[in-house]
DNA sequence: CTCCCTCGAGTTCT
DNA sequence: CTCGAGGGAG
């Protein structure tokens, strides 16, 4: 080794990099070599040696850095210059529709350039739509600095070293004037051989091979240690420059591909980029690119349009944070066929009962979907799906699998006896679907309410399923957020009377824990040493053990195993003081999510206030009505619950109290309001308020003796029907307690809470669409409920404004439909900060 | 009583 | 994301 490096061995190296990167280029990117591989390994093995003696000649664009380095302890966070933008996908669902409906669409589309570009004629680029992973590559005088993934639009992660890799990214531009900085946005993923390729090595070395190309390609770039990206083959393609400095940029998006191929990236073959004009070039593309699909080295999920004309895509512009001149035309979701092996139930959390289809496994749109639901006993019945079908699978335009249709001319038959000729009777050899009468979980009554969809078990609590699922509710992220109780370990519990309730997670001890371990430990060995096709009862699907497979239920014995029991432990102990709507959301009663969690957390501030509410009281608070009322008090005034939420309270479990009632509970709690709130009938919203101005204490009127309370002046009809209501057992308390509940609420002082509200926003709706940059959904919607401002799901005539970002899709359409301001996070925050 | 808007609940696979 | 159903406005 010399520190000295002299200038002979500086242009060797220099020769054998110009050299090296040449043939690569030829090899990787022009698919034609000129030399022999056995001549490329021996100047690549010069060169190495060169620097190996010369550590002064290491760089980071040397072709020797392709073979990857030392793995990195994570991946850092780059922020991108320009964000990298997702497309549009404008083209509505088109899985059933013909050659004439897509067509149609497109007509529309190029109508609404034309329209906007006041042009007669518009030219559009193309280009194939790679499933792969967006990149975004940075050049400095020519070399390769800078490598990041696409992340949520505005900083991804560091890739560089993983890039360098991949033998056709140019690590530095061979042209001759080279912009000082250019900045290429394109595609990685892996070519059709190379996975099959890769796949057939992860099989032989006992490996599980990958989903498919994508799949394949996203583990390989997301490595730490870049040797192991090395081998496996990647292949990038260039769709887009993001910036150039110190060069002319070309003028349309054509230019900008073969200005990019000259550099020496690689850019997809010019016959599969056409220039084509209007509508009519835009279906002849399409249908091409769509039958010459399978043909093609890589996957692709549809084609992209872009204006052509630079000048014209900047006169475009963006809508929030997606350009208005390019769009993504995805082709039709894929179907396959597939047989139906079973149809089974499964249970929810509620008793929900739901059938599924399982399904002989059929790759199908990536993966290889084994279940797809089918909602409700009506639905399964209407698309007549029956055990032995052939039915038509496809993953719609998202990722949930759906059966689309059964062939009929394939349902297996009932042979007919005796018949050689026509040996097949028309009968079918399975009825009609049916569902169940009892729960295939605990044998328990299924019901269905007169009217609804959902059939329901009525086991509640007794139900295993329900109470495994109402524990990993309660335990999951949005509710008490205790960390490590996964599916599996929850099962577990329930299954060894560890846990009953909710209560009993923090009754848990170490010993349990190691105890639990340590049968499960038995039982599996007990199973193994059988061997037999030992079929534990179906639990929740999948059934209780199928998923555990031997040593994955439970981390092995020993030091690991009381190290994973000491942090469920913990994770369990750090979730005792969550905020009360949480709390109230994880106690898993019906009608209560998220958003009626808040409001009672909200209106009634306290636990034991939310406890102790009538129902009448629960209904006057907003977005409450008479069934989410009754299913609150049912909840909190059934002795099970009650003993699961004392237990809860004496584990030490304390939801912090969001504040004292709110002060505009006053107002919600006046007489009228209540007693129309008492199913009382003929006691209308409006007798209710005659009723109130005569007798407006609840106390007075419960002790009103029957024949001072038909001398009210109301119609004869109504006094008489509330006679009768408080002649009925038990009203009468009711209507006292409901008074004592108002009472001793409103004397809890009231704070005049009077957060300081944003003008432009307190009382606005807002609806959040896409990925925000720099804000994930939940802070964005917690500046803006601070604020005093409402987020809900969808849009509507009475939406404010729309918050879209990277991928909005048809929250933004429809936005845009309906005339509805559209913000992208900036403008948000300007409308935040401006108090 | 009838829309229309929201919220809740369920779902697949990596 | 999609469906069903509850809540509330007209």
């Amino acid at each position: 080794m010399s520190n000295v490096l002299p200038d002979a061995v500086r242009d060797r190296a220099a020769e054998l990099t110009v050299q090296l990167e040449r043939y690569n280029h030829q090899y990787y990117v022009l698919d034609a070599p000129t030399v022999p591989d056995a001549e490329y390994d021996r100047l690549f093995r010069e060169l190495q040696m060169l620097e190996a003696d010369y550590p002064a000649l290491a760089c980071g664009s040397s072709p020797t850095c392709r073979i990857g380095g030392a793995p990195l302890p994570e991946f850092e966070t780059v922020t991108h210059r320009v964000p990298m933008l997702s497309l549009g996908n404008a083209f509505s669902d088109m899985q059933l529709a013909g050659f004439d409906a897509r067509h149609a669409e497109l007509i529309a589309f190029d109508e609404r350039i034309s329209r906007d570009l006041a042009a007669a004629s518009v030219s559009y680029a193309t280009e194939p739509k790679f499933d792969g992973l967006a990149v975004s590559l940075l050049y400095h005088d020519g070399v390769l600095v800078q490598a990041a993934t696409r992340g949520d639009g505005a900083s991804g992660e560091n890739v560089t070293a993983n890039i360098r890799t991949v033998r056709s990214v140019p690590l530095r531009l061979a042209a001759a004037n080279v912009p000082a900085v250019l900045e290429v946005r394109g595609e990685v993923l892996m070519l059709k051989r190379d996975f099959e390729r890769l796949n057939d090595t992860q099989r032989s070395n006992g490996d599980k091979p990958f989903a498919n190309p994508r799949n394949a390609a996203a583990g390989s770039l997301r490595q730490l240690d870049s040797r192991i990206t090395a081998r496996r083959r990647l292949s990038f393609f260039a769709y887009a420059i993001a910036r150039v400095e110190g060069a002319d940029w070309p003028a349309s998006h054509d230019g900008e591909m073969d200005w990019l191929a000259a550099l020496g990236f690689p850019v997809v073959a010019p016959e599969l980029r056409p220039v084509v004009q209007g509508a009519a070039g835009l279906a002849q593309y399409y249908e091409s690119v769509l039958a010459s699909r399978a043909a093609l080295p890589f996957e692709i999920d549809g084609v992209v349009y872009k204006v052509n004309s630079r000048r014209l895509q900047e006169r475009l512009g963006f809508v929030s944070r997606a350009p208005r001149w390019a769009i993504a035309h995805k082709f039709p979701a894929e179907e396959a066929l597939t047989t139906v092996e079973a149809i089974e139930e499964q249970v929810g959390r509620t008793g929900a009962i739901t059938p599924v289809a399982r399904l002989a496994p059929v790759f199908v749109g990536g993966v290889t979907v084994t279940n797809a639901t089918l909602h409700n006993e009506d639905e399964a019945r209407r698309k007549d799906v029956r055990v032995g079908d052939t039915v038509i699978v496809r993953r719609a335009g998202d990722v949930i699998p759906e059966v689309v249709a059964v062939v009929l001319d394939k349902r297996p038959l009932r042979p007919t006896p005796g018949n050689d000729l026509f040996s097949d009777s028309s009968e079918p050899v399975y009825p009609a679907y049916r569902l169940p009468s009892a729960c295939p979980v605990c044998g328990s009554h299924i019901v269905r309410e007169e009217g609804e969809a959902i059939a329901r078990c009525a086991g509640g609590l007794v139900c295993k399923a329900q109470r495994v699922q109402a524990i990993q509710h309660f335990a999951a992220r949005r509710m008490m957020d205790i960390d490590g109780l996964g599916e599996r370990y929850v099962e577990n519990l329930v299954e060894f009377d560890y846990v009953k309730s909710v209560a009993d997670l923090y009754a848990l001890t170490l010993d349990d824990l190691l105890a639990m371990k340590q049968r499960l430990d038995a039982q599996e060995n007990a199973a193994t040493a059988e061997s037999v096709t030992q079929s534990s009862v179906p639990l929740v699907e999948g059934g209780l053990f199928a998923a555990s497979a031997p040593g994955k239920a439970l981390p092995k014995s020993g030091k690991v195993a009381s190290k994973w029991a000491e942090n469920l432990l913990a994770a369990i102990a750090a979730s005792k003081r969550p905020p009360l709507a949480r709390f109230l959301f994880a106690l898993g009663i019906r009608h209560v999510g998220e958003s009626t969690g808040k409001t009672l957390a909200d209106w009634l501030g306290t636990l034991d206030n939310v406890r102790r509410a009538p129902r009448a009281v629960l209904a006057v608070l907003p977005d409450i009505g008479g069934v989410v009322a009754e299913s609150i008090a049912d909840f909190f005034a059934e002795p099970q619950n009650e003993c699961v939420i004392d237990a809860l309270l004496a584990a030490g479990v304390q939801p912090a109290d969001e504040h004292a009632p709110r002060a505009q509970l006053r107002e919600k709690l006046l007489a009228a309001n209540l007693y129309a709130r008492l199913n009382v009938p003929r006691l209308t919203e409006v007798r209710a308020q005659q009723l109130a101005a005569q007798q407006d204490d609840l106390a007075t009127l419960a002790a009103t003796p029957r024949v001072d309370v038909i001398k009210l002046t109301l119609p004869a009809e109504v006094v008489n029907a509330l006679a009768d209501w408080l002649d009925v057992a038990g009203n009468r308390a009711v209507l006292q307690r409901i008074a004592d509940y108002c009472r001793d609420i409103l004397q809890a002082t009231p704070q005049a809470e009077v957060p300081p509200l944003n003008g432009a926003i307190a009382g606005k709706t807002f609806v959040l669409t896409g990925t925000l940059p720099t804000l994930s959904r939940e802070q964005a919607k917690a500046l803006i409920e601070a604020a005093g401002g409402k987020v809900s799901g969808s849009v509507s005539k009475k939406t404010h404004y729309v918050v879209a970002g990277a991928e909005a899709g048809s929250k933004l359409e429809k936005a845009l439909a309906l005339g509805v301001t559209v913000l992208d996070e900036v403008a948000l925050q300007q409308l935040l900060g401006g108090v």
